[in-house]
DNA sequence: TCTGTCATCTGTACCGGTACAGACTTTATC
DNA sequence: GATAAAGTCTGTACCGGTACAGATGACAGA
């Protein structure tokens, strides 16, 4: 009545003197045989406990896995921790779940081939690659494969689709608006630009190497802004931070800290991303410094907690889950055109963190 | 140079004139041929863009797929926006990155058989069971394709292993906290305890065939406390919503209200998680009822929001990560003793958003 | 009665690998 | 010099299905 080793078609087949196909058929296409033989069938697959075709077996045959992978530069554990890419990932599902495919998350494994291995055998029909640096091995993996795939917020390949946001534009107007309200004396808070565990000012070496696209071209945002304003901008602190176990916003904090206690404190901060701010924020407050009174902040990527911070967050907004859905649509559903590049909107998000400048004017000239 | 078709392992074999085997052991048993003709076949193959053995049919043959599924009762896009589901599935993303496997999110579909066949094809060698509903077809679907399975704050299933808390006695602590600061008065915001779209107050009908175990435990403990205390618990008010694509705490929101609109306004709420209770606080501030002072409420599941919601939130806290991540190990690698039932500790948080009842005494005897 | 069509069912040839058991050389051991 | 032990490489038999091209018989129309 149940298994007596592990029932496959063909026992099924032989058990009913019927040919393997029939049983086949049974399940996959009921119109090839009659409804009755199709019972009898069902009835005796019941009956030895055979739970219906091998997927394995037919994903083999057929060419068609019914998944997506998603790859990570991090953990997936670090990644989900982080609210964008959450939402990211959120949107990828929703759509992966109208065209009924699963969704599979490949985490990026530190060094070596482990992380290579596992895009090389992911059972999947595509991958979404949410990643950020430049050389990534694992890219080639993805080509060799054949196997289509798109781009999120990485660097640009050549004849392959790309969602994304215009990095450098957002930074840019972050930087502006902190220009517009008088701001002169600025520091920043990165990501790390180059793949590796430093934290600490940036270094120029570190500035030319960068290899991370996101950091990089916030950063040139950033500075095409101040420069235009005539700001030094080798004279820009920058701390860059990598996000650990503990969440970007430990890094903010240590990052927003090294700025805070030099000795000609910043009037203004940016931070490149919300959860990078939200740690400066507590920075500032262990100090007593007050925001906006003291400090503007200015974060990057409108997540939930930003408008939830105390004060809430001026940030830069985008859209985190039709990224996510986008890039999904563009691989189960390539359009007929070839590769796109997406550039979702960005926007300004003026809140409570940021204010005028209210210097004392110690600089009168020079 | 590149692929003319497709190349495969034997027509890279052909290619050398040596055996199919032969290329196979070039990936995958290296000590079996000398470094030469390794080089040589791996060399061949760079040329050809033989990308290396096709995962699928390597799979196939081995019979390890090197991926687990976590099943859900909903969307993974509803389900990851319920903080304590997000953090389940980082601990199990966690124990899933050490042990090199790659994690599949398998949907719940609300109707029919679409939600099944993610199950009964989804190519994994095992799977969590993260589902609350008593009848789920797809319990069944697990039982039938043999493979291993964990269950995680469902209903248990005889001789599988079982990972969750006791969520009776969590319910119990947090009436009888609110009871200990002297409330008799108290409403309930519950999610559904049927699987369906009702939103309204809990009916007896429903009461009784409540089939999602968590909802129901957690009733039954917060009615054992107030039974003891002499509460006659046919009269406590009790809301049933189920959060939708707003998240849960819009359905707190909804239940909240409902709640504090009646006639006789209780003093003590009690939220079946924390984003309901998030949506109580929302609602209470609407009506400018003052929490702690006018009103007191109680989440459940201790989420990184609990803490940050204003008035912090009093609440039972569980371990949600280690749930994961336990579920995963006892996966992955099953103890020889056998299924386990793990139960993980639950403990009172008291914070700011429960104070002593302050009545006007109006009940002064009866 | 003959032919064509339709509904059913069957056989064979894959899908693309890996396990396992040799076969054939060398090299080490006594 | 005979035998054992390695070191390399090959052949065959699967893993568990599905696509595709018939084969067969019933039934309708001419």
């Amino acid at each position: 009545m149940t298994d007596k080793k592990r029932s496959t078609l063909e026992s099924i087949a032989r058990q009913l003197g019927v040919s393997k196909m029939t049983v086949s058929n049974a399940y996959n296409r009921p119109d090839q045989l009659s409804p009755e033989l199709r019972e009898r069938v069902l009835g005796a697959a019941r009956e030895l406990g055979y739970p219906g075709p091998n997927p394995l077996a037919s994903t083999l045959r057929r060419g068609r896995v019914g998944a997506v992978g998603m790859v990570f530069d991090e953990p997936v554990s670090f990644a989900l921790s982080d609210p964008a890419a959450a939402l990211i990932v959120r949107g990828l599902a929703s759509v992966c779940e109208t065209e009924r495919a699963g969704l599979l998350l490949v985490p990026g494994v530190p060094g070596g081939e482990a992380g290579i291995d596992l895009v090389r055998t992911a059972l999947v029909d595509g991958f979404i690659f949410y990643c950020d640096y430049e050389g990534d091995p694992r890219l080639k993996v993805l080509r060799d494969r054949g196997m289509p795939y798109v781009l999120v917020d990485a660097p640009a390949v050549a004849d392959v689709s790309w969602v994304g946001i215009d990095d450098r534009g957002g930074a840019q107007m972050a930087a502006q608006h902190l220009l517009d309200l008088g701001h002169r004396s600025f520091g920043i808070v990165s990501f790390n630009l180059v793949p590796d565990d430093y934290e600490g000012p940036v270094t120029p070496e570190r500035h030319k190497m960068g290899s991370f696209h996101v950091p990089v071209e916030r950063l040139a945002g950033y500075r095409q802004a101040l420069e235009a304003a005539s700001i030094d901008w080798i004279s820009v602190p920058i701390e860059e931070r990598h996000p650990g176990p503990g969440g970007a916003s430990a890094a903010g904090h240590s990052g927003g800290a090294a700025l805070l206690d030099r000795a000609a404190q910043p009037t203004a901060i940016l931070a490149m991303s919300d959860e990078l701010a939200l740690g400066v924020l507590r920075a500032a407050a262990q100090r007593g410094i007050d925001i906006p009174g003291d400090l503007s902040v200015v974060g990057f990527d409108d997540t939930p907690a930003a408008a939830a911070a105390e004060p809430p967050l001026t940030t830069i907004s985008q859209p985190h889950e039709l990224k996510g859905a986008t890039a999904g649509r563009l691989l189960l559903d390539p359009p007929a055109s070839g590769p796109q590049r997406v550039v979702l909107p960005t926007a300004l998000v003026v809140r409570a963190s940021s204010a005028p400048f209210r210097g004392e004017r110690e600089t009168t000239t020079e």
